[in-house]
This record gives C-alpha cells, structure tokens and sequence, in this order.
DNA sequence: AGTAGTTAATTAATTATTTTATTAATTAAG
DNA sequence: CTTAATTAATAAAATAATTAATTAACTACT
C-alpha cells in the first residue's frame, strides 16, 4: 500500500519497481472486469497469473478508491462460493459528445458502459467559427451541470467530430481549427475536464464493437452511411488509426470512371455515386427529369429534398427511392467488396442514416461483396446492420474516453 | 533456476508462479535484442522494468542456453564500463525456403538475421502433385545435410509459398492440398524439424520490415510484383492475417470495368491490368498488332516471349516495354491509392520482379497515388523500392520461425 | 600521478510475493 | 444429521525480488 489511488499512480510518470508493477496488474484487472465481465479472486488469479493474496490486496485497494465493487457472493457447484467483484458503475461518469451537422447527442456513461442519461438533438449548426465552438461548449457544459452527478464525478468527456481528427495531438482539420492550440485541450481548458476528440465514424465503431454482441470478433470494420461515408476499423482487436489517425477514409477511394467532382477535389471518388448525398443528387435530378415518387408532391421545388425526405419515402415503398437505394447499395458493395478482400475481416457492420433502410440497402450489398469478393475470403465475413443507432456514438465516445483514462488503450 | 531450458520451459504449457513471470522476462529480454539490438543489463532494467540482480539471473541463464553472448565491455563516458549481451548468432539456426514457380531458394539464417549459407535457383516445378511435394522434402532435406551445421542446430523450417495459406493450422489452399493433415505437419513429419508455412508475399514483407532501415515503421506494405500481386501488411507493428490469413489480397480488388477473366474466375481484377502476367499478356498482343521491340526480333513467335524478357528489354530502353511497364504503373497506383486512403500507412515497400524495373515503374506508381489518393494522407507515405530482392524471402522465412520459436508473435 | 566523480556489478539487507497450510463455508451423500 | 468432499479465504512460512550499500572499474581534472 502505498497510500495513493489508482489515478495518482496513473499520473505519475515516475512510477517504478513494485508500485509499477502492481499499477499495471490493476490494470490488468480492471481491464478484464471491462473486457470480459465481474469475475472471482480465484479466477483473477488464474488469469492474470498472479498469487491470490496478491490479487485480492489490490482488488482492494480499487474497492477503497472506488473503481471497483464486491458484488457478493455467488452460486458454486460445490464448495465455499466465492465473492465476485467488478466494476462500480456509479464511481466516475464520461460524457460522450456526437456533433452532427445541425444537432448534438450527448449521453452520460458510467463505467460499465451504461448511458445513465441522454440528451438527444440539441439544435446546433456545426460551422466553422468560433460562435459555433462557444455554443457548443456551453452545450457541454450545461448538460454537465444538469446530470444532477457533480462536476468532479465527470472523469472526462470524448468529443465526436466529422473529418480527419488526430486524436493524439488533438487537433481537428476539418473544424475548428482557428486557433493554434489543439482542439481538445481549448475544450479542456474551457470547462475543466479532461477531452479527448475523436472521428466520428471511428467512436461509433468502437461504440459497437465494445457493445455486447461483437466482443470476441478481432478484425470488423464498422461503415457509416451518411452524407458521406466514413469508417471505423478493428484489426487485431485493436481500433486502427494509421500513422497520423486518418485510416478508414473510404469514401474518396477512387473506384468510378466518371466525371463527377468529389468535394475532396478529386473525381471517381466512391462518394461521388454510393454516399447519401449522391443518392440526394440522383434522387433530384429523376425527379427532375420527370419521374414519380410520393416525395415529389410534397415539395414544388425538388432541390429542396433532403436525405432524410428520401430514407422517409424507402420505408413508405416508394419505388423510385428503392430503386436508387439499391444502385448506391451495389456500388458501395464493390467498395465494400475491395476492403475484404484486402482485410479478411470477420464482420462489417453498416450503420448510419442510410442502413435505417434495412434490407433495401443490404441485400444489394451482399449480392455485391458476392460478385466481386472472393469466395474463400467473403465466406469469413458476417454482414449485420447496426443495432444502436444514435445510442452508439454517445456510447462509443464515452468509452474511448474510459479506457484511454484507465489507460486500457493508448 | 529450475534447471531447465529456455526451449523447455517454452513447451511446457503448465508452468505457473515464478518460473512463468522468468520465461515472460527472458522472452522480453529476447525480444529487445531481437528489435533493438545489443543492451547492457542497466538498459534491460530500466526498459523491462525489472531490477539489475533480476535481470542479471536471467541473462546468465539465458547464457548457459547457448542464446545470448556476452559482447564484452563498451566504451562509456564516464564511470565503469558495462558489458553488453546480444543474442548468439551460432547458437541454432533456420532454414527459410522460398519457392517460386520454377525454383526454389533455400538459406540458412542465425539468431541475428544473418544468411550465413544460402543456395539460389534450385529447379524445381511448383505443381500440386505428390512427387512435387516429395521432390520439395528432399531438396530441403539436402540443404540442410549439406550445411554442415548439424541437423540438431536447426530449430525450424519456414516455408513461403504463394496462395493461400491459413498458417496457424498450417494448411495451404493452393499447393500440395491433395492429403488430409495440414501441409506443415506433412513436412515436419518427414523432415522431423518444426516447419511453419507462410504466404510468400507476406514472408518478404517480413524480411523487409525486419532488416534494418524499416524496424521503426509501424504500419507499411509489402507490395510483390510478379507474375500476380501480393502483399504483406504490418498494421499497427504486427503482420496483418485478417481472419484466416487470407489478408493482402490486393490482386483481386475489383476495380476496373473490363471483361477480362481472371484466373480467379471474376472480372475486373486488378492482376488483369496491373501485374506481370497483364504486361505479358499485353507486350504480345502489342508485338502481334505489328508493333517494334528489340525482344521480337530474338522470338519468331511471340507467344515465346516471358515477363523476364520484357523486363530485361525494360533495362534495355527498349520503348515498347518502357511505356508498358508505365501503364502498368499508372493502373498499381491506382490501386495502391485506395489502400493509402483506407489505411494511411507511413511505408510502401514495392519489391518483386516488376520493382527491378527501378524508376521505369515506380514514378508512374507515384504520380497516380498524387492523383488519386487525399494530400494530408499521402504525405505521410513514403513509397520505396526493396533493396534485398530474392534475399528478403529466405530471410523473411527464417525469421518468421525465429520469432515465432521464441514465441515473440503468435 | 593522485584524486574526485561516474557508472557498473556485486553483495547484503530489506521488502514483497508466492507457496503451503489452515480455517471457513458450502454441497451432497450416507 | 453427520460427514466427506470441495472450494474460498486467510494466515504463516518459505521463497524470491527489490532496494540500498558496497566494491570495482574507469575518466578527467588538478
């Protein structure tokens, strides 16, 4: 016992010999509470190939500093029942911010990776100024001071953000990039937390490869179809980042001969013809040109049809909008397809705006990733829709702050 | 001290408490001079954080294994000067086979990724037959009796062939498939030395990440260029296998709209435009259309003519094969441009037959990743030519079963 | 050349950890 | 209802590791 907590310990750099030693053991322990669930003395032992007197003095310690909890005893084939520990959900608390285009989520998680409390679609514009940067600081910040859990119970908030994010240095470059400063430390620096930023697409990944279902797949790529596309990928049970943190930018491979300029700048772009804001640009343009759909009537001027007009009429049947939500589903399984065969992954999830269409927009996928992947690699890969929704951007952002802060992840 | 082997305690898979935190430090001490090179035990403590007395047990033992040497005393700048231990080149060595369509290339590494005997060019003719495979067994077989070392010296056999291959359970899904147990333990058996199997590209990739000037870049690629496209992956410092090894398959990603067949049975290949066999393919078809080349005038018939020849007409600025091998530039960029854009790396390291070609293939390659991939993420890729050539296979071999017999990857 | 200042290696002392033994808690069988 | 069997938790003993102290080896400066 050296008389310092957990985080203390955390902090100090200096830290060497035995009390190293024992700070990375309850690592080890609090990680596995996190990765595989509450788990006895005897099993931490085991496990972590450390004695069970050792074990159970630092399993202690986390109990005074209150990360973790004795949950009781429980039910045993034979023999005395031993106590089962884990994670106390209600120690600390993370806030998850999801900026969208004109509205934020922000949710509240605990350790255990519950959203005790949500805020969904707060209005705002996400621009480029610093008002904009203000507000949602003051978003943040009263959102914080409503959760009723105190200020100082919030170990760290973790800001989701469109675009190319370096999440080590914090900087963003795609918003909010006016002063010199990273971004993540003018946020910290502004309500007294620690911040972490993250890509948008990248939080929601870990939101749902960390959530349930997906905890033993170790190379999944999570797709996220919006305006644009973005990803997030897991290789080696490890989110990956690339060298500067801009991995997963499938949106602007370039795979159509066409002649359609990308925002990017560039042509062929695989955004240019599968993303939602190609389907927009279709969509207006068959309108246009005379075709038919229920969404026609309601608006006299078809340039005035948004994405979520069009995903509205898909659910209602409308056979112009399914008929283009299957053509942007087979072009985007060609790039899907490109990705495994290069990866071999085990799992692609598609979530965002447009997998809300369901099967319309999978089964063109499949059918795709089938014609252009090879057999032996695409029997490996299992094919789901995203369950979470909106839930898991908060989700995700919430955790990637957890883990770096108990410095599960680096 | 137990008394045992490094090698011994290695195997034994029940080996808990005390004697399992020495093997993990020993594996680490391995490893450190495995990447980093020599290091006195001062170095070794504070890096592995373990005391001086701890590591200085371990490396003696290690000593008395035969695995590690004492280099003697370096100069220091002031103060007594230390000794510094390394790994033991004579102590075992490996035997990497690397093995093409028509040879086989058989080296026998030490401990310190050195080629101390390697015998190129062995003929041989990959075919999936019994008598190949036996023929295989036997030229290795040779190699190693004639390597005057002592079939005891040799700890292990790597073997790199192209296609698929699941090297975890040692089966190959291209080659020497026609029994039921996995083509390693085929060969273990009638060799009767642990023999590890691996994909030839990534075999190379590993020899070229390992040897000396790329040991700092965490995520690059292998690119092979021979008669088809293959690729080894480092993500995040380990090679990258995906689910069941089948990853790097850059070969097939569909990207164009052609109606050539690929062998693989889909179309739009990128081997059908951008690899060795297209350029063949594509040089006859030229010469046929009529078209001059110092190569038609040695080959009355056309068909003849192999990838070598164009490629030696490539060195000889012969202008046909120049504006081929341009093309065919152009079209890898392209498809090394989207793996840049999905997976930032900070390395692409071309090699194989086509990367002999130098400037003549690699300037176009570069000037279609500027065209087709995002600035901020191509800046951070640096695009190289090997160096090693037909040497990175055998030792990209012996030091995948290195690593993998001191259990320093899994 | 001698001495102060450094750093390495070794040894001794102390501290920490694991192992073993013991006690406690529980189930199932007789 | 008692006892044997089983497993957990705790305590004591034995072992092992670290830290501190000492000695050794070397440099540079007076």
């Amino acid at each position: 016992m050296t008389g310092h907590t957990f985080f203390e310990d955390l902090r100090n750099g200096e830290i060497t010999g035995v009390a190293y030693k024992n700070l990375q053991l309850k690592k080890q322990i609090l990680s596995w509470f996190v990765n595989t669930g509450n788990a006895t003395i005897a099993d931490l032992s085991r496990e972590l190939n450390a004695s069970v007197p050792k074990v159970g003095e630092l399993v202690n310690e986390l109990i005074t500093d209150g990360l973790v909890k004795d949950y009781g005893k429980i039910e045993a084939a034979a023999g005395r029942r031993p106590n089962v520990y884990g994670l106390e959900p209600d120690s600390f608390f993370f806030v998850g911010v999801d900026i969208k285009q004109y509205y934020v989520n922000l949710g509240l998680g605990d350790f255990r990776n519950n959203l005790v409390r949500t805020q969904e679609k707060v209005p705002f514009h996400l621009k480029n100024t610093p008002e904009a940067l203000n507000r949602l600081c003051d978003i943040i910040s009263e959102f914080i001071e409503t959760s009723g859990k105190g200020k100082r119970k919030v170990l760290g908030i973790g800001v989701n953000l469109s675009g190319r994010i370096n999440f080590k240095s914090g900087y963003s470059y795609s918003f909010f990039h006016f002063q010199e400063d990273p971004l993540s430390k003018v946020i910290e620096q502004r309500l007294g937390i620690s911040t972490f930023l993250e890509n948008d697409s990248r939080a929601v990944a870990y939101g749902e490869f960390s959530s349930g279902s997906y905890t033993h797949e170790k190379n999944a790529f999570f797709i996220n179809l919006e305006h644009g596309i973005g990803m997030g990928l897991l290789l080696n049970g490890q989110l990956y980042y690339g060298k500067s943190g801009f991995a997963g930018d499938i949106g602007h491979i370039p795979v159509f001969d066409n002649e359609i300029l990308c925002h990017c700048g560039k042509k062929g772009c695989l955004e240019t013809e599968a993303s939602g804001a190609a389907l927009t640009r279709i969509f207006i343009q068959r309108i246009r040109e005379g075709a038919s759909s229920i969404v026609a009537k309601r608006f006299p001027n078809p340039g005035d049809i948004q994405l979520e007009d069009i995903l509205e009429a898909v659910k209602q049947e409308d056979m112009l909008a399914i008929e283009l939500i299957a053509q942007i589903g087979e072009k985007l399984g060609r790039g899907i397809a490109i990705l495994i065969n290069i990866l071999n992954p085990e799992l692609v999830i598609l979530g965002g705006a447009l997998a809300s269409t369901g099967d319309y927009i999978m089964l063109p996928i499949r059918s795709a990733i089938n014609k252009y992947s090879l057999t032996l690699v695409n029997n490996d890969t299992r094919l789901v829709l995203s369950r979470k929704g909106e839930q898991a951007g908060m989700s995700g952002a919430c955790l990637l702050v957890r883990d770096r802060l108990l410095a599960l992840i680096d």
